[in-house]
DNA sequence: TTTATTCTTGACAGTAACAGTAGAGATTCT
DNA sequence: AGAATCTCTACTGTTACTGTCAAGAATAAA
């Protein structure tokens, strides 16, 4: 019962996006470096990200990632649900999945008292997740006094 | 993020034996046979359901296994806990595991901000299943008409 | 136009956890 | 004594996870 590595990576990169945000591009070496995630791996997770419409990127020199939205607008919820497929504690409940496949049918099917229980504590968690934005752990992150870097990029400049 | 079968079918177990309970301990057999479980594996999850003090046992014939508490007594977190051996999202986290050993420690420790919403997610979700007890489940199946076996031990006696 | 940079796509592989099977042994009742 | 039942330990096949790798396509800058 625990979380893929996809979604706990797939948020901490999300938000080091959102809290070290600059006007260029961010870029996977940058993000990868800083919350010490394999950066090829790292690729993988943002193709993910970019399908599920959370990001938008753009190739060649200057190029990355950035947000597809504001940060308050991203919910903690929509990355998890990115990265992991779908939000259900188990196989055999109905609900929606990222490529619209049919679930597993239970052989007990609506006889299963249990079921019901899978379902509503799915549902739970994902309210809890899908009520924290992005914006609201930048905001943590300011109070914990997190440093913000610098785009190297922006050096050469000033 | 799925919940082991461990997970799902002692929960099932449990209720089916909370459900069907007669005089006698339940035996592995029975169980197996109403929730369609491989009766050898279930005798595994019972020697975990066991060791955490949910369940008593009973060699030799006419034996079995009861319930350790009444079924109000009994809830489903506890179940899962005694399956999963934890409750938690993310491996990062301090909590209380089956066997009191160390958690592994994330490299980011108090910096990270994300293992805060894991955390909370994992005790939301921890308090919504210590919320339902096995009697719970029983009520519920009266209310959809469940039928409940009679012991075919009894049988021979009527 | 050339070149360097960066994302894009698809394939590949080691590892660990899960799910289940199996056998021999211990205990208890009849 | 003998049958029924739980107990303990070990084994195994499969799957999903967690990456790594290589070649290619797009873009910006020189």
């Amino acid at each position: 019962m625990k979380l893929s590595t996809k979604s706990r990576y797939g948020v901490r990169a999300m938000f080091d996006m959102a809290y070290h945000a600059g006007n260029l591009p961010a870029q996977i070496k940058d993000i990868s470096r800083r919350q010490n995630i394999s950066p090829r791996y790292l690729e993988q997770i943002f193709q993910d990200l970019k399908k599920a419409g959370l990001l938008k990127s753009r190739r060649g020199p200057q190029g990355g990632y950035t947000l597809a939205r504001t940060a308050d607008k991203i919910t903690v919820k929509e990355v998890i649900l990115a990265a992991e497929g779908e939000l259900m504690l188990v196989n055999c409940i109905k609900g929606l999945r990222k490529d619209g496949e049919a679930p597993p049918t239970c052989e007990f099917d609506n006889q299963c008292l249990t079921q019901h229980i899978w379902a509503e504590g799915s549902r739970i968690l994902g309210d809890y997740f899908a009520s924290i934005t992005l914006k609201d752990l930048c905001d943590r992150g300011q109070e914990l006094g997190l440093e913000k870097e610098l785009d190297h990029r922006f050096m050469y400049f000033i």
